[in-house]
RNA sequence: GGACAGUUGGGUGAGUUGGCUGAAACCACAUCCCUGCUAAGGAUGCGUACUCGUAAGGGUACCGAGGGUUCGAAUCCCUCACUGUCCGCCA
């Protein structure tokens, strides 16, 4: 959530940066009026309950000095009656602020580049030259199938569209993936978790997919649960509704977890082959930082996920996203995209994001900074995507025939 | 899933004949004093959120969550969640 005492001192500054993101100024203008309303509500309310508190004291000394509390008690009376009114007004106003306010993306740092979708997003550098062929390179759905790795018509046969079955060395290649990434992460400091792959909503609205992106999850019938659309969610929220101290920070997590999305966007894109799919394996980071780390912290993260693609062998880009591009959480986010020669493009196969302190207030995640409680910085990023990192591996390493090489780096994890 | 018990501040743990308890005590923590040096003692402070105020200092809310009774609830009633124990089931 954005901090709603800045945008009502700092309007026209707060108002610039959001528009930057594509939020017009009148929601902005209303999200203000509605903060305005809420304090002034909850203002006269308190009075009149420190007022009520006051005669209740009264009525007890009266009592006990066995004084005549009639009138006492119809004074307390009415103004219990005007209470629930002003209760009423209250909680209006509060649930008003929330819809609109939970629905507000993050303020996108002044370094993002101005932009609408990610024909705007600036590359910053290219890592590895990608090989040249001297056959035409297959997308990964012909290879897959000219080596037996991936079904995708018994994975539609088991659950639905998207949905695929990767069997005998692809199903191996993904676990030693998975094996590589957390390895690699835990050497650069982060420590190894798992979590549940289902969380509840209040974990959800911390890290921001709900309210508003409820369409985008799968929901357990009947339970206040949710299937995990990234362990960005339970990994970050870990911490929610905790104060931890100053020497606990950085927080440094890396998790395996599937991850599971309707794609309810998507339609059409990408139908073909498993690059979106409704289910697929990732390995994230998430760190938890104060506000004057988190700089360092994201350029570690970047650094490693590119690392990591690095020893696969596997030619990548990484792009600064555009205000128009940027996640609904994110002040800034750096993709790293992978070189895929069949598809012939660079394709995301991670996404790193600073929030700054949008999920922190939204997860009521905070440390002592002396006395003061001070809002974390919540970071996350993949590293990497696994069912991406499998495509990316097929389509680099293979040969004229169809056949695949494993990449050296993996060899002792298969 | 069934039965019973419980849910209090960072921790342990009082408080359940409703008001003087936002909450004792102890521990932990912070600062200071004394002492002096692998110790001990003393003083003070120490929940969270919102809000008014330059500040000092006020106000409101929170004793698992939500609702109810009452002038007034941590204390009474209802619903739900969670934890523990026993039973059932089970990887």
């Amino acid at each position: 959530m954005i901090d709603l005492k800045y945008l009502q001192k700092n309007f026209d500054e707060a108002s610039a940066k959001l528009v930057k993101k594509g939020v017009d100024s009148e929601t902005l203008e209303r999200l203000k009026e509605l903060f305005a309303t809420l304090k002034e509500a909850n203002a006269t309310l308190e009075e009149s309950k420190a007022e009520q508190n006051k005669m209740s004291k009264l009525f007890g000394e009266y009592m006990r000095e066995k004084k005549d509390v009639t009138e006492l008690k119809a004074k307390v009376d009415a103004k219990k009656e005007e209470i629930v009114g002003l209760q009423e007004s209250a909680r209006e106003a509060q649930q008003a602020l929330e819809l609109v306010a939970l629905a507000m993306p993050n303020f996108p740092d002044d370094s993002v580049p101005e932009g609408v979708d990610e024909e705007d997003n600036v590359e910053l550098k290219k890592v590895l030259e990608p090989r040249s062929f001297e056959f035409e390179p297959k997308e990964h759905w012909a290879l897959a199938e000219l080596n037996g790795w991936i079904e995708f018509d018994r994975g539609v046969k088991l659950a639905k569209s998207r949905f695929a079955v990767l069997r005998g060395e692809a199903a191996r290649m993904e676990r030693a993936l998975i094996n590589f990434f957390l390895d690699v992460n835990r050497e650069k400091g982060f420590e190894e978790v798992c979590v549940p792959f289902i969380n509840n909503a209040t974990m959800l609205q911390g890290t921001g997919q709900l309210p508003k992106f409820e369409d985008d999850l799968f929901k357990i019938d009947g339970e206040d649960l949710y299937l995990i659309p990234t362990a960005e969610v339970p990994l970050t929220n870990l911490y929610n509704d905790e104060i931890l101290t100053t020497k606990e920070l950085p927080i440094l997590l890396t998790g395996y977890t599937p991850c599971f999305r309707k794609e309810a966007g998507s339609a059409g894109r990408d139908t073909r082959g498993m690059i979106r799919q409704h289910q697929f394996d990732k390995v994230e980071m998430v760190a938890i930082t104060t506000p004057e780390q988190s700089e360092e912290i994201f350029k570690m993260m970047v650094d490693n996920a590119s690392d990591i693609l690095t020893q696969l062998g596997l030619p990548h880009r990484v792009v600064e996203l555009c205000g128009g591009d940027l996640g609904f959480s994110a002040a800034t986010t750096l993709d790293l995209e992978v070189w895929l020669p069949g598809q012939n493009k660079y394709r995301e196969i991670s996404s790193i994001s600073n929030t700054r302190d949008f999920q922190a207030r939204r997860a009521k995640i905070r440390y002592k900074d002396g006395k003061k409680n001070v809002l974390v910085n919540t970071l996350n990023g993949s590293a990497l995507a696994v069912g991406r990192t499998l495509v990316a591996i097929m389509e680099n390493y293979q040969n004229e025939d169809g056949s695949i090489e494993i990449p050296e780096v993996l060899k002792k994890y298969m």
